[in-house]
DNA sequence: CATATCGCTACAGAAAACGTAGCGCAAGAT
DNA sequence: ATCTTGCGCTACGTTTTCTGTAGCGATATG
């Protein structure tokens, strides 16, 4: 486990030092059920630990715990403690992009399966 | 280094066994140094497998290659032998989305700046 | 031949993620 | 008051992934 510090948008994050924005969200993106999580609490009704942990297929709550609070830290997600953890406000104006995310998973889902038609 | 299966478009990646697109590419990017990866071939030149290993400050070879070939099972980079590696047609579909994560990410900087100000 | 760069691999050690178990706490039911 | 349930969260040993360094064979150029 240890304590490594979660990347923010200024200051040195993994795989860079010049403290652009993208390369911490690059960084903290790039970290395991990071985005996953994002993209369950894209509904906008709070999860709780144990709810969440359920969606993301019952990743370890190790790592949860760990990428909750680098996501916190960040800045992206909030928690009541009645209602459980939600987007905060900037993440929320994230939501667009993940959406065009998953839009283009379905075109390229299509083109994967065309390109290996002949395949297999 | 084992070898482990590159997420698809369909078929069960870590943590969904639903099929569905974006579990595959939340996966796939979900891994270190991908998305950083396609944030260095932007551009639209290929780069040499050792130029792409300086633009990502310097990693380790291993995990590149291991990267690459995820990346190319996937069909987002191709490998042009005497040019180097670079975005295949899918991939550059998903650019707006990357550019629009670095507009976010702008964004979500100041917002951090404005929010600690009276803090640290 | 000597040099240089290419893509890529080996390998050992470090770090991250995993899986399971269970703690302390609070609210509801009996 | 006790029993139960679900909560957030932690401990800890194992497995997987990433790191850092070195260097291979191939190709090109002098």
């Amino acid at each position: 486990m240890t304590h490594h510090s979660p990347p923010l948008p200024h200051g040195p994050v993994r795989g860079s030092t010049s403290g652009r924005p993208i390369m911490a969200i690059l960084d903290l993106l790039g970290r395991r059920w990071s985005l996953r999580i994002l993209w369950e609490l894209r509904q906008g009704t709070p999860l709780t630990f144990r709810a969440l942990q359920t969606a993301c297929d019952a990743v370890s709550p190790t790592v949860l715990q760990q990428r909750l609070k680098d996501l916190k830290a960040a800045g992206l997600v909030g928690h009541d403690g009645s209602h459980g953890y939600a987007l905060s406000p900037p993440a929320r104006r994230l939501l667009p992009t993940l959406l065009a995310l998953n839009d283009w998973a379905e075109a390229w889902a299509k083109d994967m399966a065309a390109g290996s038609e002949q395949e297999e």
